[in-house]
RNA sequence: GGGCAGGUACCCAAGUGGUCAACGGGGGCAGACUGUAAAUCUGCUGCAUUAGUGCUUCCAAGGUUCGAAUCCUUGCCUGCCCA
């Protein structure tokens, strides 16, 4: 256990930005008698193994799980390898395709290496809940499901939603609820985290609990996080994501892109930071603390070094990069003329391969976008002499950056 | 199984024989302003082009026509209603 914090602090760090504690006092006992009995809770989370890759979206409950990790708390990180089978019904609208076991296995692993920049791998237990559930005998899968009924099934908004628009709901999809329950009763779980999307299960998780003879798990809901656009929750196929895996420039150019509020909603979620000390500081500073911060926890210091560097020189400071996006070499021999070489914007732009299109090259080239050795050009044909041995700074827009160099031979 | 309404660019959506690469909004991109913030203003937003145009695009395949996103046929898909 931590002694360092009161246990008032402690409750209060286990509160900050859930959505929903059922039930706080519950919480607060449990909390308590960890602290005085020396033992911990033991907390499980659970991921459905089908996004192989990562987004900060997914760190909110990992974070969660570190906070009480750090207070001394047993953490159960649960691999829905089982389940991912069936395929989570929650806010869909149509029966989920299934994932075959290769796919689960594979994705498990991913997750397994992307959580560990988070949660201490020595203190974190990992379980797959095929583990409980790949012998379960049909007389025991019947007798579980007695545990529950249809009419309560049906009172979740999805299914009562489908059932009420007569589309199909598979018998199946009624398991996956009492299978995520039935996790917890193997677990023997003290306390289960899930996004606001997974309330409903969590509550199954209690009843059947309750029905085991244990006792419920206290159910701690947490916001899902919005992506880069700032409303919508993020997701890879919203594209507002910022992924565990994206190079670490990447990475702390989204989070300074960020709007200042969204950053403050970062904080909360994604790190433990005083709030009321953030919000003194000013708002870009904060924001350069949380990027370098992120990138240091999924890249490390010298990565999130490099990162901030990088950041500085091209954003700050306009200064061109060390390491642009593009290094081209352009030979003068293969030159329409050698004797007077020389090359138009629209095609110095176009050789950077940054541009997708002759048609946008002209676009951006029109708008100002494009300049060479810092100088801005707006006529795609206007063409530059070129000398061999020199290097052309070329900067596209507002983040791309390259350079030409014109070689004799 | 029957009836009705639909399927248009990244999304929503207008267009119902030529003036349509297709109104408008959102999103995105670029410029100005800034703190790569927000807000605001402006422009752009299929591809190629010798800058004249040419090519591909309005669910798919055929057809009518000098000419189709627009009309006809068939197929596929979606929504609503009836069984």
């Amino acid at each position: 256990m931590d002694e360092q914090l009161s246990l008032d602090q402690q409750i209060a760090l286990l509160l900050r930005g859930t959505v929903e504690v059922i039930s706080q006092e519950e919480l607060e006992r449990r909390v308590k008698r960890a602290v005085t009995e020396h033992r911990p809770l033991r907390v499980k989370a659970g991921f459905d193994p089908t996004a192989p890759d990562l987004h900060l979206g997914h760190m909110v409950l990992i974070h969660k799980l570190k906070q009480f990790q750090d207070l001394g708390h047993e953490v159960v990180f649960l691999i829905g390898d089982f389940t991912g089978m069936i395929g989570d019904p929650t806010g869909v609208s149509e029966t989920r395709v299934a994932l075959t076991r290769e796919e689960v296995l594979a994705n498990a692993k991913t997750y397994q290496r992307q959580i560990f920049k988070v949660l201490d791998p020595q203190r974190t237990r990992i379980e797959f809940n095929s583990r409980w559930m790949q012998d379960m005998r049909a007389e025991e899968l019947i007798h579980l499901c007695s545990r529950y009924n249809v009419a309560r099934m049906l009172e979740r908004d999805d299914f009562a939603k489908r059932y009420r628009e007569h589309k199909p709901i598979g018998i199946h999809e009624f398991l996956y609820p009492l299978i995520q329950g039935y996790d917890s009763v193997a677990l023997r779980a003290d306390v289960e985290l899930g996004g606001t999307d997974q309330k409903f299960n969590l509550l199954v998780g209690r009843e059947l609990q309750r029905q085991f003879g244990q006792s419920p798990q206290i159910v701690m809901t947490m916001p899902l996080l919005e992506g880069t656009d700032g409303t919508r929750k993020m997701s890879k196929s919203l594209g507002n994501y910022i992924a565990l895996e994206d190079r670490p420039e990447d990475m702390f150019g989204k989070i300074m892109s960020l709007s200042d509020s969204l950053m403050l909603r970062y904080y909360e979620l994604l790190t433990s930071h005083d709030l009321q000390q953030i919000q003194r500081l000013h708002p870009m500073q904060a924001k350069l603390t949380l990027a370098y911060e992120m990138v240091v926890q999924y890249h490390g210091e010298e990565a999130a070094r490099q990162a901030r560097h990088d950041f500085e020189q091209r954003f700050q400071r306009r200064v061109f990069p060390e390491q642009p996006d593009a290094h081209i070499v352009v030979n003068l021999r293969e030159l329409p003329d050698p004797a007077m070489p020389a090359l138009t914007i629209l095609e110095m732009a176009m050789r950077t391969g940054l541009i997708p299109s002759k048609a946008e090259a002209r676009r951006l080239i029109h708008q100002g976008a494009v300049e060479i050795n810092a100088r801005r050009y707006d006529d795609p044909q206007a063409s530059v002499q070129l000398e061999a041995g020199a290097r052309y700074q070329m900067k596209i827009g507002k983040r791309k950056y390259a350079i030409l160099e014109v070689r004799q031979s």
